[in-house]
DNA sequence: AGATTATCTGTAGAGTTGTTCAGACGTTAA
DNA sequence: TTAACGTCTGAACAACTCTACAGATAATCT
C-alpha cells in the first residue's frame, strides 16, 4: 500500500539476473500473503469451470426455478438426454446440484445457494434481469 | 400446454416416436419461455470460461487490491511473464481488465464490478473469507 | 547508435473437454 | 417373463485450451 517504489524497477540484486524482477517489492508480498492456498485457488477455478459451458448454464438455469427430470431438461435446454445426464454427472460431484430418485425417474434440483447467487449475479452482469433478486447497484 | 401430468409421461402421439418425451409440458414451457436468449447464455459461459483457470484467478485476486504491472503480478502469481500477459490478453478482450500504460509499464487493474462481486462471492464459497465484502448467510 | 528493459505476440505440442453413439442398468407395465 | 421406458455410462473423435519457447515491439538508458 506504501508502495515508495513507482517506475523504477527495483532489482534485489543489480549483478544476479536470477532474482525475480520486480517493481513494487511491498506490494507483491502483501498481495502474497493474503492469496488463498492453492487448493482454494483451484476449487475456486473447478467451480467456475463447471458453469463455463452454455449447456450446463442452461441446465442450472432452469433448475433456478425448481426440480426436474432428465428428459424435461434436455427438452428445456434442446441438448441430446445423454448430454444432459453427463452434465449432470459433473454437477453432481462438487454437490452442485442433488438428485431425488422416484422410480425410474430422476428430479434433479440445485443444492447449492452460491452456485445460485453466482448465477443470479452473472444474468445480471449479462443484462438479463432473470431472477430479479440480488439487485445491487453497478458502480461499473 | 395443458399438461397437467404429473408422474406419467406424456406422449404427445402414442403411435409417432420423433416427438420429444415430456413429463411435465407445462414446466418446461414456462421455463423455456423465461430462458435468457443465446447470445446471453454464451457470453456468461465465456465469463465463467475466463474465471476456470488458477492462473487467471490468481491474478483476479491480486488485482482485488489495487493495480500491478505484469512483472509484479508474474511474481505475485508465480506464472511466467509470458503467461500472465497471454492471460491479460484474455481478460482485455471482454473488459475485465484494463491496461494504464506509464513508458514500458503496463498497469492493469479491475475493470468490471460484476467480476469482483463474482470473486468475493467464490472465495466465501470456497471458504477463504478473502475480501470479508458481501458477507451473507449461507442456507446451504 | 546500440544495449537493455518491459511487455506483447505467434506457434507448436500436450493435455483437456464436449458431443455423439452404442449399449448397460434398474424400474415399471403387459 | 418379456417389453418398454428413463437414466446412466464408456469409448471415440473433433475441438478447444494451456504452457513454453522464441522472437517482436516499443521505451529507456549509456
Amino acid at each position: 500500500m506504501t508502495g515508495t517504489a513507482q517506475a523504477a524497477p527495483t532489482p534485489s540484486q543489480p549483478g544476479s539476473d536470477c532474482a525475480v524482477r520486480l517493481v513494487d517489492a511491498e506490494k507483491v508480498e502483501a498481495v502474497r500473503s493474503r492469496m488463498p492456498a492453492d487448493t482454494d485457488v483451484t476449487d475456486l477455478a473447478v467451480i467456475f469451470g463447471l458453469l463455463s459451458d452454455p449447456g450446463r448454464v442452461r441446465i442450472l438455469i432452469a433448475l433456478l426455478e425448481g426440480e426436474m427430470c432428465v428428459c424435461d431438461l434436455a427438452a428445456t435446454t434442446g441438448l441430446s438426454e445423454s448430454g444432459v445426464s453427463h452434465a449432470l454427472r459433473l454437477l453432481r460431484g462438487p454437490r452442485v446440484v442433488q438428485v431425488r430418485r422416484a422410480g425410474r425417474m430422476a428430479y434433479y434440483s440445485l443444492a447449492d445457494s452460491h452456485v445460485r447467487m453466482l448465477l443470479d449475479l452473472g444474468l445480471t452482469h449479462v443484462g438479463h434481469a432473470g431472477q430479479d433478486r440480488l439487485k445491487m447497484v453497478s458502480n461499473n
